[in-house]
DNA sequence: GCAATAGTTAAGTAGATGCTTCAGTGTTTC
DNA sequence: GAAACACTGAAGCATCTACTTAACTATTGC
């Protein structure tokens, strides 16, 4: 479910933005809602949430509404999804290096 | 240099497409020319090149040319990078809860 | 030196993206 | 129940992105 490419595909569309990265890391600090989340924005709050649907579509962000207050939350099983994906790439390289390095000592 | 926020704003942009990405999972089996990393793509060899140029400036790969190859790379240092902020941010988000469970553990 | 190869650059274009404003809806407070 | 609050949705718009094609440069092999 999460490693589905069309998951990662919107989880890294999503972090490309700068707007957006910087919810992630204020949500890192913990739960916010909405206004919370924007006041650091110089943006209005309609585009704010704009960010924050395409942050919860790709899974990122999770919300639920008490009253008249969304309150956001980071999912970190998501965020650990991207984390994989770039780790596995980077470590794939990494020991090719290493295989190399011990063909080549063994000479 | 490598956390430079201008620098990360261009590798998440650049992890964002999936080309990109197909290209660097390529290259993290080893390295390849232009022709080979176009191949399986089903777009012209000039756009490859585009976002070839992409990657770059991101620093995600390092090309060098010899003759009228020019062969691509990883650069594992920027994977690791963009890999840190992601991880920075679901540790961050963790440690909070663990502090959450005690705090509510010692009740 | 001529042809094939490997890559590059520029210009153009359709569609996506990141906003804005404005007109709402539902919730709480007094 | 009226006003303030927190958020939402739709429409419009400027810009950016991911391509395309076509014309071009630099190497290599014969």
């Amino acid at each position: 479910m999460l490693h589905d490419p069309a998951q990662l595909d919107l989880m890294f569309q999503a972090l490309a933005d700068p707007a957006r990265r910087q919810m992630v890391d204020r949500l890192s600090r913990g739960p916010a809602s909405v206004s919370q989340l924007a006041e650091p924005l110089a943006m209005s709050l309609s585009a704010v949430i704009q960010h924050l649907n395409l942050l919860e579509a790709s899974g990122l962000v999770r919300t639920q509404k008490v009253g008249r207050v969304r309150t956001c939350q980071i999912e970190p099983k998501a965020l650990r999804a991207a984390e994989h994906w770039i780790n596995e790439r980077r470590l794939s390289w990494e020991r090719r290096l290493d295989r190399l390095g011990d063909f080549l000592a063994e000479k």
